[in-house]
DNA sequence: TCTCATGTTGTAAACGGTTTCAACTAGGAG
DNA sequence: CTCCTAGTTGAAACCGTTTACAACATGAGA
């Protein structure tokens, strides 16, 4: 079934089946009826593959996603999607979950697909070099992770920014002995957030070393840190966690070792996950500008395709939001 | 940067370096390596499109999945990607996001990037439509959507099973009068869940038609019954959700009534969410084999890719899990 | 030396579209 | 009637690969 079928039985040259297919000018209504009833009988479809070959483009930006488990990931890409849309861009994925492997074969799977544009969404040890690779052969955009050297677009939120503003809310909340529960090192975004919890508590701690209990990022292990975060000689009054999750986790941790939140312990998340409005206490955390991450990401990538304005260089960052629920509504401010 | 380039550059012709490329044996040790060596040098990636076209296949397989905010489809996706993975099959996703219009759009994006067949992953209104439009250029299987006639492939879990076992229990742990909270209609998934509900509950209520209160499957609908549930005459002592979000909507909704969760009502939910360890009480739920389903699914679709077996009438029912926690627990058994 | 099998390499024809350019048509102006 | 222009249409080149087949070289066996 192809275009030379279509030609024979409309009685054209496979010129004019093509104009008509592609909605060029210059074809006699009638022809063009004719032509429309070959193709509906036939079913014919043009093959992409072709297409793609002689000269045209796909019009579709791959991005590679770690998982499906974050609320965030969706909204992202949902504004990826939405904004690139709206420019005639399809949006096609490929899950790494989590794998460094798998990564790099997701990645290498997209780009044969023939796309325009890559998007990396935060990522995993070894992304950078892979968007390297990718750079040479497509514009790449990374999303919720620095771009080393700038070497190709970013769209981040202000981690620090939104880490340092909670801690500053704790603060002015009276509490005074706090501790982060981190995420993997290898995600700057995690980093961010520690150096923005760390940035205010130190200066209230009258220089203790803040306190860092290093999780993975899952509600598992908010959970098992719980013990830990009681287990310290100083007693803390108010936890930070690196994202949602392991806020959820530690204080059901809490919850299960008898402690009281937020009256006793309160408890804060990072990402604005929408679970964090559907549990008791409801979870205080800091959102994260998803949706508008990913149409940032789109018009950086639309400028580079369309404009062909280079990315190098080109990062976007956006502010979160402190939403203040429940879990960190126990205390009243002493100041 | 083509196989010309390559070819010129290492003093072969296209045919050989191709042989290279595709490893196939036949090419004496150093002229390979010439031709490796030119392929390092200019930094040759091959064109899939031209590949495509000129016989091949991208050995990829799409899936159209409406949204990710369900744990359900994260886990679909790792079991199609997993089983996929290992026949040397990709997979690529397009999100509909629930919308009907943009489910059809990106079936039609993902078809045109050649992939060699299709996964619908519940979907909407219209997806029996698009599955049937697929079905007439690749293989199609639909994940927790039965297929109409058996025209296509399918993979389900009992619906209708799960549900009447938790209800089974429900009743055995001594409720008579127990709520369904529903989802949409188009979604066969949530018409079979009440099916079973209903097969239980009526033999218990002595001829009373079994309440059905309708939400959409999102949080805030099941938040919002709560009041409806508890507007009614009959006093309900049990509530069987057709999803786990509503379910916890539900639960919440409750209890911002001042009703005890499970002590006077208990609330059950449906889909076997990853959240529902994460709330309090814990959620009892029946839990569907995802990720065996994603496994299933892939299975008929390389029976097809591969053997060349037809998708007509293939079908898949595995069966899901009563999951019993702590939103059911508050009542003694009393038979 | 001739023949033949074997191993290596090159030529050219697909694959299914898009697009350039030339050719043909019809109609209006001069 | 001739010339020119605008509107349609078709022939053929091209996109970058794979692959069937032909061609050639080499060494062994007769």
């Amino acid at each position: 079934m192809t275009i030379r079928d279509v030609a024979r039985r409309a009685g054209v040259s496979v010129a004019t089946v093509s104009r008509v297919v592609n909605g060029s000018k210059g074809v006699r209504p009638d022809t063009k009826r004719r032509v429309v009833e070959a193709i509906a009988d036939l079913g014919f479809a043009p093959n992409a593959a072709a297409r793609l070959l002689s000269g045209g483009s796909h019009k579709t930006v791959g991005a590679l996603v770690p998982g499906f488990n974050d609320s965030f990931y969706g909204r992202v890409i949902r504004g990826l999607d939405d904004a690139l849309a709206s420019s005639g861009y399809a949006l096609i994925l490929a899950c790494s979950d989590g794998s460094d492997e798998l990564e790099e074969s997701q990645c290498e799977t997209l780009l044969s697909k023939g796309i325009d544009g890559m998007v990396f969404i935060r990522g995993g040890r070894r992304t950078d070099s892979l968007a390297e690779k990718a750079g040479a052969r497509v514009p790449v955009v990374s999303i919720d992770r620095e771009a080393p050297h700038g070497l190709w677009g970013s769209v981040t939120s202000d981690d620090r920014q939104g880490s340092f503003e909670m801690t500053a809310r704790l603060v002015s909340m009276g509490h005074r002995r706090m501790a982060f529960v981190g995420g993997p090192d290898y995600v700057s975004a995690y980093r961010e957030r520690f150096r923005g919890f760390q940035e205010r508590a130190e200066s209230v701690e009258n220089g203790a070393e803040p306190l860092l209990f290093q999780g993975d990022s899952r509600y598992e292990s908010g959970y098992a840190l719980a013990s830990d975060l009681l287990g310290r000689g100083t007693r803390i009054t108010a936890v930070l966690c690196a994202n949602d999750y392991m806020a959820l986790g530690v204080i059901r941790g809490l919850q299960d070792s008898g402690v009281l939140v937020p009256a006793q312990v309160a408890v804060a998340g990072y990402g604005g996950e929408e679970i964090g409005l559907m549990v008791r206490p409801s979870l205080s955390t800091v959102s994260q500008p998803a949706y508008r991450m990913g149409i940032a990401a789109s018009e950086l990538m639309l400028d580079s395709l369309l404009k062909g304005i280079g990315m190098r260089g080109r990062s976007v960052t956006l502010s979160p939001l402190v939403v203040e629920r429940d879990s960190t509504g126990g205390r009243r401010s002493l100041s």
